[in-house]
DNA sequence: ATTATCTATAGATCTATAGATAATGC
DNA sequence: ATTATCTATAGATCTATAGATAATGC
């Protein structure tokens, strides 16, 4: 069963959206073929004509939640945002409760280290991406620049997410958050520490 | 063929041992119970009357690495260390290159947030407890409790450490472990830069 | 007699491929 | 004529169970 060029692209397009959200929810390893396509409403043999093997349609899925991700915090620095605003966001219970919409980067974490050339490739420029964005933004500190400031940051990001999701007491959870919040945006009175108080 | 009660309990401390290397290096859906036992020396048969399950055995294998991990730190400050000497080693390219002996919160993360009760109960314990060991050394800064401080440390840790072996790129790998390394030791710095210099 | 381990196997599920189908787009 | 999708299937691999085996430990 043929179909049309127009279709077609929104049949990839969806596959692509789907496979974002449930690598996110599962890891690469926890779907299938079959149930990714399944999912956009098609079968699995679809998906080799479309992307040749899982490995690349993970890849550009990928690139896909990533590229999502680097809008929403595009946006908020454009609408005026501050580093604490993006902290805020990511480190909220509704981002920790929803990993099929938020960072790729803290949904596949180790599991990336694990995949092949392409993935690796992708998820690498995630990081890139994320820490020049918060570079930024980032207040000055100390002897760091702010590329170095900015990298301890996407890394403080993404690891208090990812154990805020895995440990299963709900109070210890929000306490992660709330923790890692506090230290990442008290960055900004420590700078106004080392300055005169006015 | 049964077996001696020594040679039993032989068998069934080196199934945990290679479970706990083999699930740090590829994750827990990356291994089957197959590869886990013949690296024991058995058949996977032999798991089920041992442990029942492949999770029991996961859990218990994760519990054995992550009570490792704690002595590691335990020694380390008992010998005179202090939280730079755990961050130092925590954050080394050495720790980084060899994931099946070193940090089981670092090589499962998002993963375990996926898994049974058993898993997930034993992933908590470990956060707590290396949490509870940091903040017996971690310099007070500003109003956040020890305690919470700690926690962000712990964040900090296990995301610089994710992050740095998924990225392909050796240079910006090295560069997230300096640059969380000297974040989370600059505390430190933070704290005296508050008191009057003398 | 008990039991740790092995062998054999069941039943799912996984990725990938080959060939058929049928509608598009020339 | 081209091609997006489907059906059928191959060949691995996965977790788990049942029953046999053979040595221990009473």
């Amino acid at each position: 069963m043929r179909v049309s060029k127009e279709q077609a692209a929104e049949n990839r397009a969806r596959i692509l959206a789907e496979t974002a959200r449930m690598i996110r929810e599962a890891g690469i390893g926890g779907v299938g073929v079959d149930a990714l396509t399944r999912a956009a409403g098609l079968t699995h043999g679809s998906l080799y004509s479309q992307f040749g093997s899982k490995e690349r349609l993970v890849s550009e899925a990928l690139a896909h939640a990533l590229e999502n991700s680097g809008d929403k915090t595009r946006k908020e620095l454009a609408a005026g945002g501050s580093l604490a605003t993006v902290v805020a966001r990511y480190l909220s219970p509704a981002h920790r409760d929803a990993p099929g919409g938020g960072c790729a980067l803290a949904a596949i974490g180790p599991e990336a280290a694990r995949q092949g050339g392409s993935v690796r490739r992708v998820f690498t420029a995630g990081v890139k991406g994320f820490a020049d964005r918060l570079a930024a933004v980032i207040p000055a500190r100390g002897a760091q620049p702010p590329e170095d400031a900015a990298l301890a940051t996407v890394a403080a990001l993404v690891g208090a997410l990812i154990l805020a999701r895995a440990v299963d007491d709900p109070e210890l959870s929000d306490r992660i958050l709330t923790a890692a919040t506090e230290r990442l945006t008290a960055a900004d009175d420590t700078a106004a520490n080392n300055r005169p108080s006015r």
